[in-house]
DNA sequence: ATGATGGCTGAGTACTCACTCACTTTTCGC
DNA sequence: GCGAAAAGTGAGTGAGTACTCAGCCATCAT
């Protein structure tokens, strides 16, 4: 069973044998083998012993590490939350949105939306799930990010709007056209796999980028149309 | 138990007795009570006994008409997308894409998915549920109206974009960039619970009509711009 | 009225679930 | 070396789970 030679002698146990951990190694190795299968299967269909088997250990160690089912996968949003780079990167927003560069801005927003996808679909997946299966952990955990960032996207849009840049209207909507097109691409590709396009992703968020900035912008066309016809808004159109 | 007077004359019973129901019917009542917790729950969340119950009946009745839960669970999916007006939809799409008025077709095609979403919430919940949970017969059900409803306005968006009113690029990415903004802003709203703005749905989708129809087509300072500075396309911007 | 038909049920079955416990094996400070 | 603490496990437990079965009972053509 164990080796008849010198026991000290190799620092780390090939990795043949039966590797025990310390245990915020193997707390660690539980989050992430569960984050996997979580966000795959759901909480509901994620058992406690394939999470173990997935892990390499017997379900009974697993309850020593979390009291509860529920427990693991409150870790696992906590942690997803608290890192993610959310603080580093609503600071890169909030220094972009100091100068008013809106391609910028809207490219930063973008790119930051795709390279969330692109980098960690697990993890986008698993709050999908959460949000859908109602678990409170994970409305908490999109306050943490969702909330600041979309005040600070707001207070943006405001802004501009009344330099006269941007169109009229509530600026809570136009938050969403800001972020809609890159997070509802992102989410029937990447997640649920439909293979509309063949185009690369730095072509879309460029094509996106354009796109967006084009729809939230007032334009010399338009404001040539609406003071030649007068209309009142909405009503007409050819 | 029974009224007294001639058995033809009620067409139905009254409801505090015990309702006993034709095949059919009963049939029916048990997808309209499964479909609710279905879309709630999830295909695993869900339990038979749920459904039985609140189908007011027992669980082993349930099992007479849908041999297995997955049974039960792909009449629904199989009935929703057979109804829906998936058909006459699709038509309305065709129509309106036959004379180029974009404001109409875009308009059209906001208003239907905002309306899926008002008039049908459970129906949308369950098709996003089953998309996470990759049953076959979810993405058999979105491929019935997904695919020609997409490829139907793929065409549109290439013929305006030979017609030089839509921008240039990949016509399968400006599709998203019209369906992106009310399917997210739906999604987040009515199934999640997003709760960001307090617009009307009508204001909503007279403002999305016009931020997605601005997005996609090419404006006459755009070409200023362009001319003036040559660009190649995507590099520059301040 | 009556017997056949079909809607309907109570009481199961075999199995899986999250979770527990008594116990062994390894590590490590001294 | 040694003893205590930590890492790890096999074999469970009760509570669900989907699904079954033998048979009751309302309805209705005859």
């Amino acid at each position: 069973m164990h080796s008849p030679v010198v026991p000290a002698a190799s620092p780390q146990p090939p990795p043949t044998t039966r590797n025990r951990m310390k245990g915020d190694q193997r707390r660690q190795h539980f989050i992430d083998a569960a984050l996997h299968l979580f966000s795959t299967r759901g909480f509901r269909g994620t058992t406690t012993k394939a999470i173990a088997e997935a892990a390499g250990v017997s379900e009974a160690l697993l309850f020593r590490y979390f009291p509860t089912k529920a427990d693991l996968y409150g870790a696992i949003l906590e942690q997803k939350a608290r890192r993610a780079g959310f603080e580093a990167r609503l600071e890169t927003f909030r220094r972009e949105a100091k100068r008013p560069d809106d391609w910028a801005l809207v490219h930063q927003v973008l790119r930051a939306i795709f390279d969330s996808y692109e980098r960690d679909p697990d993890f986008e997946r698993l709050m999908l799930y959460a949000a859908l299966e109602g678990h409170e952990l994970a409305t908490a955990s999109r306050q943490l990010f969702g909330r600041p960032a979309f005040a600070l996207l707001r207070d943006y849009v405001e802004q501009r709007q009344r330099s006269g840049v941007f169109r009229e209207g509530d600026p809570s909507l136009l938050v969403f056209g800001l972020v809609a097109l890159p997070a509802y691409f992102s989410m029937t590709h990447r997640l649920l796999g439909f293979a509309g396009s063949t185009s690369s992703d730095r072509a879309a968020a460029d094509l996106f980028t354009q796109l967006v900035l084009d729809g939230l912008r007032v334009h010399a066309d338009d404001l040539l149309d609406r003071s030649l016809k007068n209309r009142p808004g909405k009503a007409a159109r050819g």
